[in-house]
DNA sequence: TAAGTTTGTTTAATGAATTTACAAACTTTC
DNA sequence: GAAAGTTTGTAAATTCATTAAACAAACTTA
């Protein structure tokens, strides 16, 4: 049921609160803190001194006086612990040590084969190994993993079911806690890549976001008044499988006629290869329209106008005021942008689209890692701390 | 800013749950809610006291023993209170008298023909009138105004853009509020109807689910996590607008292939047009259907297919548990319900559609209603009381 | 130098929940 | 039918986080 009240539950929301603004507004002061907050000076400060202690929080020096005694400037400690984030790939890893804040103290890019579970999850364990040995002296050391991964993923943290991958039912969240003693949360890329873009990308600013990642496949990670929705049963919706032609081709979930049957880079890489005659990948495709192939222009441009369809429709199902486009296909964002932002002009309703801005990722390929990473920090304070909002 | 807290907001929070246990569990002890809620005894009476000191809780006399001193039990006071839901359509208005439990007290139905804005808000204003006249002696009378409209709402309570009543920009919060003097909340009638179902109809019991209503357009109000999600901007997504197909017939919303033009009342009465040679209504197309008429029972199992292929983009695209079709069309369950499950069990990935259930309301067209008068209970209740969810 | 401002701490008061104790009202058991 | 055990609900004392008010320290400005 819902959570009861007492002293205690008062003061986590409220530490919660000028722990909030310590690390977005920083450098501040306690004074400042209780003028936004509405706390009292004496409340702050004895809130402001627990997290001292707890070295969460550090003062830093007398600030600019306005007048008075000068403030003593707070600063929120990031390097009190360190986290890792994954970004398990189809055929590659990337991986990361962040501070507290979110900065990346470290980076492994590896490229795997995915021969077999064990040998992909034995590199993982190695390569999550290395940035743990490398963490610097902390308080809290290392506080926890977070793992993005291309596919559906259960609250238990098991991967249930990985296309493209190939793999289903892998209980990746138990075997990294055995491994390694330290919280593990596992969610999908998108989502992970929404995250990442909420917190440190272009979508910093705004409370409702969709992030769309398009690789092998389409997915999609919604951020609703600036938290992850993840839908009924933990994870969301598999938006790649939403018809784009009720009558169309096969997809392999069952549907016809799904979205990433045409806007996904297996969609792209299929057409191409029927038109070249033989196979090729994403890069050698890139490298081709920069240098001016019509054909190959001809074949981001349409993929364009696919991405639109889908874009138009997450616009009227879900009113979100931002999409951010994301996922290895980004990198065509040149020849992708315009199709897709003609077709938004022509197709979607008036009254969501006032305010819609959609753009591709600033952070590349970092958004999933840097989410997953954020999920380990965000799940470390949690353990602290709760909110509340008022009807 | 988020809420911080105080001794005020936790009695708040207490008081909240200790009501809603005796709001949904009743007839219930003190001793009993202490156990339930983990609150103490002493806090328990303490809150009930307070409670029955408003008159929003009465004491009905003593239950069965289970080997000490009998429970004095406790019951919600429904008759505290009355409250209005009205659900404008286009050719009619059905407003009910509610007590503060959502049992019907009076209805009244009434035709209109949409001759302007002044004669139908004219109505609408003779008709709340009505009710609030005939509403019962109560400790705090008629407490709010709750309306579902065919259309696009704002924050304020402004009916943006209603297609088919031909409405646009229309201030029904602050003239409803202006005539009575009382809270006044507006919402599109599908948001509504989502709010019904879970209330009183099959949701009770399902915390994520998904309302499509069914009418002249199509909509959906999304229940997540017991509540009504509004979207990004206070007005979630005109399902209806989901493209099935691409490079289908153009839509007036600018789209192409919507949803809507291939599922809708208005999309039925266009074919059976068409294939009739002449103007028809839904009513006598339902009752050929009765009679056997093989054409018509076509048309509504064609419809059924198109459906089917929405309803498999929300189970795709938002993952509910249970998705309730209703609105007017949902008279034709008979005939749509076959095709719609045949397409679902074609069509629909295995992880999703596992624990997925499809059904047509059981509250028929008071889903709307009932779910409007609904939100001026809780906007009462919201305005003393807060809840808080762990992290 | 005096006056005014700002910061942050100290002290006392407030009040909601908890803990402990207990009386009242039952049922069960011998 | 009395004794023992249970359950309910209240009462008194305690705890503790916040608030309010007062204040000292540190700084700017006139």
């Amino acid at each position: 049921m819902k959570q009861t009240g007492d002293l205690n539950l008062v003061k986590k929301i409220n530490k919660t609160i000028v722990l909030h603004h310590i690390r977005t507004d920083s450098p501040i002061s306690r004074a400042k803190i209780a003028e936004i907050t509405g706390l009292t000076k004496a409340t702050v400060s004895s809130l402001v001194n627990e997290l001292i202690e707890s070295s969460l929080v550090q003062e830093i020096g007398a600030g600019e006086s306005s007048g008075g005694r000068k403030p003593m400037m707070l600063l929120f400690n990031g390097m009190a612990g360190y986290a890792i984030g994954v970004d398990l790939g189809v055929h590659d890893m990337l991986a990361v040590l962040t501070d507290l804040t979110g900065k990346v103290i470290r980076e492994n890019r590896i490229q795997h084969h995915n021969e077999s579970v064990e040998q992909v999850t034995h590199l993982l364990k190695t390569t999550i190994r290395e940035l743990i040995e490398t963490a610097p002296e902390s308080v809290y050391g290392v506080i926890g993993i977070g793992l993005g991964v291309p596919g559906i993923v259960d609250e238990e943290g098991n991967l249930l079911f990985a296309p493209n991958l190939g793999w289903e039912n892998v209980p990746l969240q138990s075997q990294l806690e055995a491994e390694f003693g330290l919280p593990v949360v596992i969610d999908n890329e998108a989502n992970a890549g929404a995250v990442g873009e909420k917190q440190f990308g272009a979508g910093k600013d705004t409370a409702n976001l969709i992030y769309v990642s398009i690789g092998m496949g389409i997915g999609a990670g919604i951020i609703i008044k600036n938290e992850l929705y993840r839908g009924a049963t933990g994870f969301s919706g598999e938006i790649g499988h939403i018809s784009i032609q009720h009558d169309g081709p096969k997809c392999r979930c069952g549907s016809l006629g799904c979205w990433e049957l045409y806007a996904s880079e297996h969609a792209l890489l299929e057409q191409a290869g029927r038109e070249l005659g033989r196979e090729v990948d994403l890069k050698s495709l890139l490298s081709k329209a920069e240098s001016g192939d019509a054909g190959v222009i001809k074949l981001f441009e349409r993929l364009g106008y696919y991405l639109g369809v889908g874009v138009v429709n997450i616009i009227n199902g879900y009113n979100p005021e931002f999409i951010i486009l994301g996922g290895r296909l980004a990198g065509g964002e040149k020849w992708l942008m315009k199709p897709l932002l003609d077709l938004l002009e022509k197709r979607s309703l008036p009254h969501p689209r006032k305010q819609l801005k959609v753009e591709f990722s600033e952070l590349r390929d970092r958004s999933t890692v840097l989410g997953a990473a954020s999920f380990a920090v965000t799940k470390f304070f949690a353990s602290t701390t709760v909110s509340v909002e008022r009807n």
